[in-house]
DNA sequence: GAGAAAAATGTAATGGATTACATTTTGCAC
DNA sequence: GTGCAAAATGTAATCCATTACATTTTTCTC
């Protein structure tokens, strides 16, 4: 590959005037710079951004860690990621973690290492754990969707609690009064503010909380199903399912048609995320819609404004949520509308 | 950030003696390691990685052109990629292309200004078409899934042919004898090596193929709906659809249910794929598994190989299939079995 | 303890691009 | 043509770690 002063020699000028041509044209006579770019053709001189890279200090990538891009969530959030990072000149090093903290953690490493300049967590986790820092200086790390509490850095979220507020109030409005909810994994501080959300809608409806009602899940559809046969297993079972994301929703419908129930008839059930399968389900989902690409970007601005000392403050962006109505919920059994 | 000098100075060795007691520890006395792991322990030293990368002239990152990450495929095949990457010390720069030339050449550029050692591709396009290249030299590039038959590069694939064969007969065993297929895009030539599987099962079962039940579409949920819906309102409609993608397969159910139809005793579906949502269709889709995640891992192995030039000639890596048979699929209407 | 081999350590070049500073060339006014 | 400012170009340092080669120290033998 040739260098640039190879490129130099060919055109007999120093390297300085190579660079210079490249880089801010107007600092060279049209007549070098002419030379130079035939050069540079010839030689088909590409400059080694490893080098430059090297030189400046910056490395223009970003590491992100996503617990699984097996998710269409995720997989929508990355979507926006990339397409953010690309437009302002970074590329992204992409780690499916599967939750795993020691991964984390050695991809974490990559930023101290100079090879990332900063990183964008999707869950509860600080990789930065344990590699000791320059506690002075803030993390450059974006924490987004599931975030945490204890740590001062920026984030983008969602305001969980009331979308799970809304999303009870709305199976509430429906007659139901015997509403189930199936939770992410308990320690998440997304099931935490969800479950929060849940309760203060219970509460203001003057429905009793039912510990029972709570069915835990990890977000897979095999979990959702789970869930949803212990729950109509239940002495009173519910009238009405929602869980923490589509795909539990999808694997709770399937167990329902199973047990020969009717969704909504029977049972309504209420999802979260809005992937693209939830419009495609027998019955179609009601859900939550999240801005997941919009979650992506975000994050990526803000990380970058962080990483070029254009950010003040830790900001903590939220997104706006959007309930949509599908046919998979409808009125109580017996409840007149 | 603390340099391999201060660390020197701290531990008053020179710096061949700090870089020889880290990475090859056998090679300085015990006191000195000693001395020096203690100077790297005070200063908190953390070697710049993108100067051993500009040094050594290898960045140890893998570029990787997916056409879009929110398909769950793709997201299994990225997984796999990931964990072999990592296992081996690489690190994946993902792109998320949309299908967009544009955007591939310009990651695929990533390769020639030694920011990647390497690069992977998931579908038929050759992202360094344009880029003037070292003729002589092979391009350190493999294609999976989707390959490329105009250029020689290792590839990794399914026997698409045998696949698509597989599951006609299959479908022409029960019964069917108007058998739809729902296509990817024309240009594919996943989609050719699938359409000339189905029709030579239609053509050892004797049956004439009828070219107004190929349906096209483009491996998306609505693209399945829509193509389901056009067969459907054929003269003579199919009894059996077979779609190229699990994603279309559950796009062509919705829409069969629309229509009052049964699945399968009014038409059979069957996909492709085996996504985790296959499983939870109603009814769940007969369909091809794949081994997505080995697709990534064995891209990734065959990429490193080739980097490291412990690669031959470029090989062709056929991957196993599976067929899947589950509900959606029965008896032709008015067959005996 | 001398001498030689082996082990340990040091010095300085290297990789490729950028850029501060130094020097040369050009352009213009008179 | 002179003189001076501005423009163009060149020289060499810099970023950080690795490593070939040179030098010093240790170890061992007789």
């Amino acid at each position: 590959m040739a260098t640039i002063h190879e490129v130099a020699a060919l055109a007999e000028v120093s390297v300085a005037t190579v660079s210079r041509a490249l880089q801010q044209p107007e600092r060279v006579s049209d007549k070098t710079r002419a030379r130079v770019l035939a050069a540079v053709k010839q030689t088909g001189y590409k400059p080694n951004l490893m080098a430059v890279k090297f030189r400046s200090g910056k490395s223009r990538n970003l590491v992100v860690l996503v617990p699984t891009v097996a998710n269409l969530f995720f997989a929508r959030v990355i979507t926006g990621m990339q397409q953010s990072a690309h437009d302002k000149g970074y590329s992204l090093l992409l780690c499916n973690t599967m939750a795993n903290e020691a991964m984390e953690q050695s991809y974490a490493r990559m930023v101290h290492t100079s090879q990332a300049d900063g990183l964008i967590q999707l869950r509860a986790f600080n990789p930065f754990t344990g590699l000791e820092m320059a506690a002075d200086q803030p993390l450059p790390m974006v924490n987004a969707c599931e975030v945490l509490d204890r740590i001062r850095c920026p984030t983008v979220l969602l305001d969980n609690k009331a979308a799970a507020y809304a999303m009870t109030e709305y199976l509430l409005g429906l007659g139901h009064r015997r509403i189930a909810m199936i939770k992410g994994p308990p320690r998440s501080p997304l099931t935490r503010d969800r479950v929060a959300g849940y309760k203060e809608a219970l509460a203001e409806a003057g429905v009793d909380f039912d510990e029972s009602l709570l069915s835990p899940g990890n977000f897979s559809l095999a979990s959702g199903q789970k869930a949803a046969a212990d729950l109509m297993a239940l002495p009173r079972p519910p009238t009405a399912i929602f869980c923490e994301n589509d795909e539990m929703a999808i694997g709770a419908l399937q167990q329902l048609k199973q047990l020969g129930l009717r969704v909504p008839q029977d049972v309504s059930v209420a999802g979260f995320d809005d992937i693209a399968f939830a419009a495609y389900s027998d019955p179609p989902l009601t859900t939550i819609a999240q801005p997941a690409e919009e979650f992506g970007s975000t994050a990526v601005s803000l990380l970058i404004d962080l990483i070029e000392g254009r950010l003040g403050k830790a900001p903590k962006v939220i997104l706006p949520f959007d309930l949509i109505e599908r046919a998979s919920t409808g009125p109580a059994p017996g409840h007149l509308t």
